[in-house]
DNA sequence: CAGCATCCCGACTGATACTG
DNA sequence: CAGTATCAGTCGGGATGCTG
């Protein structure tokens, strides 16, 4: 709902003015980079989960459900390294940790959000398409 | 508003760990669907280049730098199962094929820009970040 | 040109056990 | 609690060779 999507002309002509790298120059310019990370399920699930604020390392894992403590760890990890959370260490008797995002990660839940209402506004759409293709293309295993 | 959700559902016994996706509440309704497609850095790559216009198999292929075919062919496939894209043959003496948007796919387009812009805009505080990271952080290989 | 079929290696991941 | 260390299994994805 939030997502305004002004009618773009499908296929035809379309390609108005998405020009992300206006030149060869380089390759896939940045693009990889970021998508390394947002499209990671497990990166977006964390950064979902400490848009609402901050979180300590237990707290993320009973929250995003099925991640495991290794692939939690090595997702904060990641996108510690890449600025996008802070992580913080208080020396207490058990040791406590938070996540919190910083102000690069917190511009990033936008995008997400954006992502996953047009997720949400396509999720029907896509399933159909899918059964669709699934029931012309039989025994077609595209994963 | 979409993404706020009240934390938490640890849920001590077993319990619904399905939620009914009512509301868009639990990050993982519908998000990963999208995630799965669009996080492929192939997809937005694909995606990216089709928001130009349509474009044949090799174009696409000499388009995007480093993919391989069967990439090339895996993602297109993919992307036409779940209604992004049209692939349509045309019978004439060498194969030609060309893929386009659908008006779903250039839906997305919107999206995959933001991405793009987000990641120039970043690119260099992300590289920044994780070069002192590992500076800070030395012999630890987090990938 | 536009694919499909195979072989194959290394990275990603989960499960498990141990530490500060 | 918040990790680190190890091991094993899966599979993504490149390289190569072959049709229509």
């Amino acid at each position: 709902m939030s997502l305004t999507h002004t009618g773009v002309t499908p296929g035809t002509a379309g390609a108005a003015e998405l020009e992300p790298c206006g030149q060869p120059d380089h390759p896939d310019c940045g693009i990889r980079d970021v998508l390394d990370r947002v499209g990671d399920k497990w990166s977006v699930l964390v950064i979902v989960e400490l848009a609402h604020g901050p979180r300590r390392f237990r707290q993320l894992q009973r929250a995003i459900d099925g991640i495991s403590q290794r692939m939690l760890t090595l997702t904060v990890r990641r996108l510690e390294r890449d600025g996008l959370v802070l992580r913080t260490v208080y020396p207490t008797v058990p040791a406590q940790v938070d996540y919190r995002l910083t102000e690069t990660g917190a511009s990033l839940t936008h995008l997400v959000k954006a992502l996953a209402d047009w997720s949400l506004e396509h999720r029907a759409g896509i399933a159909r398409a899918r059964e669709s293709y699934d029931s012309d293309h039989p025994g077609n295993e595209i994963r």
